[in-house]
DNA sequence: CGATTCTTTGAAAACAGTCAATCTGTGTGG
DNA sequence: CCACACAGATTGACTGTTTTCAAAGAATCG
């Protein structure tokens, strides 16, 4: 929980009783290597912040190929907020790729803690928004860009993704097959 | 001022006198074809609802190349989240593509206006989280399609923008050379 | 250690991009 | 009304990049 209490501190002025009553409705959930967070059919009705571990949500086209959205790690959220908006079934699957451990809140709970904490409320939207601005950026690079130029920028833009993260689910996340960004790589060990 | 009365009414539940306050605050843009709404390097200060015409949202890479983010027509709202929201100069550019009307509102006023009336503000929070639904559904498209099926998507998501946006346009959009497209359309055009 | 997962490599095929030329339709000015 | 200019679309030949398929090597989890 320590995690958490440093990332809202960092984030909003939130009181220690308010962070008490945020405690209060959390509960901790925690996954092994592979297991699923969320599976395709079912509905996410969570906020949920990694406290520890390494995530991914995919997503299954219809040739059966996995295509990866995002990875996660400590300080950051996860979920599918198309099914928590809709409540209704998701088309993503979260999985951890490491040993990791997950802080919930119902969604019912959670707008209860947003309507008493305004600055709750307020680092929600700000979450949302900055989230939109960088999916949008990030359909600009990969339309502007070359593989290897979204290798590189992916490794800057987040260093601690492509130092955990498996090569070929990077590949799957910047849109390439597992060979040509090995490839990539190793012409870039060769300079 | 008829097109967004009839797109208001449908959305959310506002009297008739909410209505003529939100107009009260709105201004009207016409702009000739090829006129800029916006340009690299301005503030974005407005929320903009498109009464008639065309736009694209577009963005120049480091070798001077344009590509298409976005297109609007009649019943959009066009704008730059990022720019508005941080109150920065933008990186995007806003371009009418035929001649078009844009009803405008300062941000202080639409804020204003959000405060008097909820629905307003609900359909703000609408929008904001059915475009993020959008664009990281459009990454997941871009990385699992071959450039004919994101052209056959284009067409059945957006009939409209692909009757009256110039094909070098879409192309833009979908990321490949406008050469590419017109020989995707005419093996398509065989079959 | 053993099994599984992950990464690398090679060769051929498929795909998209580049360059350059031509074609088409639209609208403008003479 | 015609001629011209211009923006947009198409085509061909060529080049370059990425994928695919198949196999083998390296690293890591339990």
């Amino acid at each position: 929980m320590d995690v958490f209490r440093n990332y809202i501190n960092e984030k909003v002025a939130v009181s220690e009783t308010e962070l008490d009553r945020i405690k209060t409705l959390s509960s901790a959930v925690t996954l092994r290597r592979k297991e699923h967070l969320l599976k395709e059919g079912e509905t996410w009705k969570y906020r949920a912040f990694v406290n520890k571990g390494l995530l991914r949500t995919y997503r299954t086209d219809e040739n059966g190929q996995e295509h990866t959205i995002s990875f996660a790690v400590e300080n950051w959220w996860v979920g599918d907020g198309e099914s928590y908006i809709s409540e209704k079934p998701t088309v993503y699957n979260i999985e951890a790729l490491d040993p990791s451990e997950i802080i919930c809140w119902k969604k019912q709970d959670f707008n209860m803690l947003m309507d008493e904490i305004p600055a709750l409320k307020e680092m929600s939207e700000l979450l949302m928004s900055r989230s939109l601005i960088a999916s949008q950026n990030r359909i600009f690079l990969s339309n502007s860009q070359t593989a290897e130029d979204k290798y590189n920028n992916f490794i800057s833009a987040f260093p601690e993704f492509a130092k955990r993260a498996p090569l070929h689910l990077v590949a799957s996340y910047l849109g390439v097959t597992r060979e040509t960004l090995s490839r990539i790589r190793r012409q870039f060990a060769q300079k």
